[in-house]
DNA sequence: TTTAGGG
DNA sequence: CCCTAAA
């Protein structure tokens, strides 16, 4: 299967399309380009736009009703905006209740591709509409992440699709990202995610978005607030491989695990990863990079391992930003129901309060045979969903379709909090420092990644390149930090220096990223399977057999690269690993009785003649090589045959079993 | 990267 | 065939 993100909006900060095409080191320049720019500049692409931030601007002395309800007007016209401009993509759909999914989604038959424009979440309409009306102190918003969206007040939106997550607001009774199992049980196994989307579950799988609270101007961020994917799709994300597949039908994958642990470094994360065993990374990095000696592998690791590593240099800019003076708050779904938070958090001075309603995500393009299952398709738009919401995202705010860059401007100075403006705020969620979530393996053997062809291995795994951040990214992210300060790591079960950290972050995504990796070690053993397919069996055809054994009897059985070259050169599957296992074999099958052997038959005298080589060898350990008095494999042959057979001796012991040449 | 061996 | 320690 492929993944296929299509990025048909303006905005192209993130230029996820343009990664693919152009050579790595070109391609590393273009995932460097900022992505902060102003929205008119067209920002990017993961970016998630946030359609419709609603805000309420409530004081305590005030009427909450004579605001909720003039709020509940402008958010339904404001709504039908949306909808409208969503019609090419997203018309027929309207929010119904709990729908498990209602995703505009068109397939195309010819291509088997799959194109998901929306998601369903639940809707918690029902809860809303009970809600009192002095209860209602949420005031809900929606916020897009469709790349293609700029603004619900966007003119030039373009269509969009992606996941769209409805939240409820008043009582902010969960509104998960995802929801029950048909639709989010990525795997399709029912064992994942939980069936019943309470709060806890959903808080967990989803994208909680938060209400703000301001207290006293200053914002504070709850712990409890919590972007985390847990369970299934935190699994999947993390290792998930991911082949993203643009319009050019070029391909490049990321990985979310890279990334987090790039981005989110913390000693949790140290932690957790440190729980890891070695081999288990090595296991993956090898699987990751591995192909075909000759085709740069070392590169692909040496890349890899680079973005696995930590970055020190990453890390302190994130804890600078944790040290912000500026303090917000966000209350999570879950934790405003079990603590009611919000209410609690308001105080004195004006008080905003802010849901946000709904997600919308770029449009995932997935492209899985007719054959696949419906829960590989699960799966498949799990992961996709699983990276985009992984790999590292950041907040940015809009007003009016621009973007409000300075982090330190109070709501109200910048005007947010006023009534006439609830409409023209938004959200956008933008690729975070880690920008392309980097695949580590794949997660589906079925996923036609061979695009790139390293080699027969790397067919089933993804092809890490492009999707990469590198130094220049991170530096770029730095940059990007000091001027919007509004991606902030924010660790919420996991709160390490400091526990009520500081942060103008929104959406902390960091507890996304510390729970997703709580989870890697789980999925060792699957995975491994899944990402590095195991090669097809080739079995040694005679022919190969006879080359084998006469090269062996030129070269020495150590020197397996040599006897790669002379005769299997244009052999790319064989390689002197796999000359050297079968030699191994050979000498085995030849020192058992043929009622023992399987397989293709291997003439016995060849057998004899594997013998009677290892015995030579055995007794000739790289004497040839190792005097360098033959350089040129002839002058060894020449040598092995001109001794003839008594250059061979004529007892071969193997295994305590002593084997005469029969020509001997 | 190769070699050498165990799995 | 795979995985790896060593070199």
């Amino acid at each position: 299967m492929v993944f296929k993100r299509k990025f048909d909006c303006l905005s192209v900060g993130f230029d996820f399309p343009n990664i693919p095409r152009a050579p790595r080191s070109c391609r590393r320049k273009v995932l460097s380009k900022k992505i902060d720019d102003d929205y008119d500049t067209k920002i990017c692409a993961i970016d998630l736009l946030a359609l419709a931030g609603k805000l309420l601007q409530e004081k305590e002395s005030e009427s909450s009703s004579a605001s909720s309800n003039a709020f509940e007007g402008n958010n339904h016209d404001v709504k039908q905006e949306q909808d409208d401009k969503r019609k090419p993509v997203k018309s027929e759909f309207s929010d119904q209740g709990n729908s498990v999914s209602r995703p505009i989604t068109t397939y195309d038959n010819s291509t088997d591709k799959c194109v998901v424009n929306s998601f369903s979440f639940p809707d918690n309409d029902g809860v809303l509409e009970r809600t009192p009306m002095s209860d209602y102190k949420m005031i809900h918003g929606s916020m897009d992440l469709g790349c293609g969206t700029k603004n619900a007040n966007c003119d030039s939106y373009v269509k969009s699709g992606g996941i769209t997550g409805e939240t409820g607001g008043v009582n902010n009774v969960n509104t998960g990202f995802i929801k029950q199992g048909e639709a989010t049980d990525p795997l399709g196994d029912g064992g994942l995610i939980p069936e019943t989307c309470n709060l806890e579950e959903a808080t967990a799988l989803g994208v909680q978005f938060p209400k703000l609270v301001r207290v006293g101007g200053d914002l504070k961020l709850p712990s409890s607030m919590d972007m985390t994917p847990n369970g299934s799709f935190a699994r999947h994300g993390n290792h998930t491989n991911l082949v993203r597949k643009d319009d050019d039908e070029k391909f490049f994958s990321y990985h979310k695990l890279s990334n987090k642990f790039k981005s989110y470094r913390s000693p949790s994360i140290r932690r957790i990863r440190k729980s890891l065993s070695s081999k288990y990374w090595k296991q993956v990095s090898k699987d990751f990079g591995h192909s075909r000696a000759d085709v740069g592998v070392k590169t692909l690791y040496r890349k890899r391992k680079s973005y696995c590593g930590y970055n020190p240099w990453q890390r302190d800019i994130i804890y600078k930003r944790r040290r912000s003076p500026d303090r917000s708050s966000v209350v999570t779904s879950d934790g405003g129901l079990s603590s009611g938070s919000v209410s609690k958090l308001s105080k004195k001075g004006d008080t905003v309060k802010l849901s946000i309603k709904s997600f919308r995500i770029p449009e995932l393009f997935i492209e899985v045979p007719d054959t696949a299952s419906v829960g590989s398709l699960k799966r498949t738009v799990m992961e996709a969903v699983g990276v985009l919401l992984s790999g590292g995202i950041r907040v940015g705010v809009l007003m009016h379709g621009k973007k409000v860059r300075d982090d330190r401007k109070t709501l109200s100075q910048t005007g947010i909090s006023c009534d006439e403006n609830l409409d023209n705020l938004g959200f956008t969620l933008e690729p975070g420092p880690g920008k392309v979530p980097l695949p580590l393996c794949s997660e589906d053997p079925a996923v036609p990644t061979d695009l790139t062809n390293l080699s027969e291995r790397s067919a089933a795994s993804p092809t890490l390149d492009s999707g990469v951040p590198h130094a220049d990214d991170v530096i770029n992210s730095g940059n990007i930090v000091e001027s919007n300060l509004d991606l902030v790591p924010y660790q919420s079960d996991i709160s390490v220096d400091e526990p009520s950290s500081d942060s103008k972050a929104l959406v902390p995504l960091p507890s996304l990223e510390v729970k997703a990796l709580a989870i890697v070690p789980l999925n060792q053993k699957p995975k491994r399977s899944e990402l590095a397919q195991r090669r097809t069996r080739r079995p040694f055809s005679v022919t190969e057999v006879e080359a084998l054994v006469q090269a062996v009897e030129e070269l020495g059985t150590g020197r397996w690269r040599d006897v790669k070259l002379r005769a299997f050169e244009n052999s790319e599957h064989r390689t002197y690993v796999d000359l050297k296992d079968k030699w191994k074999t050979l000498v085995h099958t030849a020192s058992i009785s043929p009622q023992q052997r399987r397989g293709e038959p291997v003439p016995q005298d060849l057998l004899d003649r594997v013998l009677r080589a290892y015995g030579y060898w055995s007794q000739h350990q790289g004497k040839h090589q190792a005097r360098g008095a033959s350089k040129d494999p002839d002058m060894n042959r020449g040598r092995a045959l001109e001794s003839g057979v008594s250059v061979y001796k004529k007892e071969v012991r193997i295994g305590g079993w002593v084997y005469r040449s029969k020509q001997q």
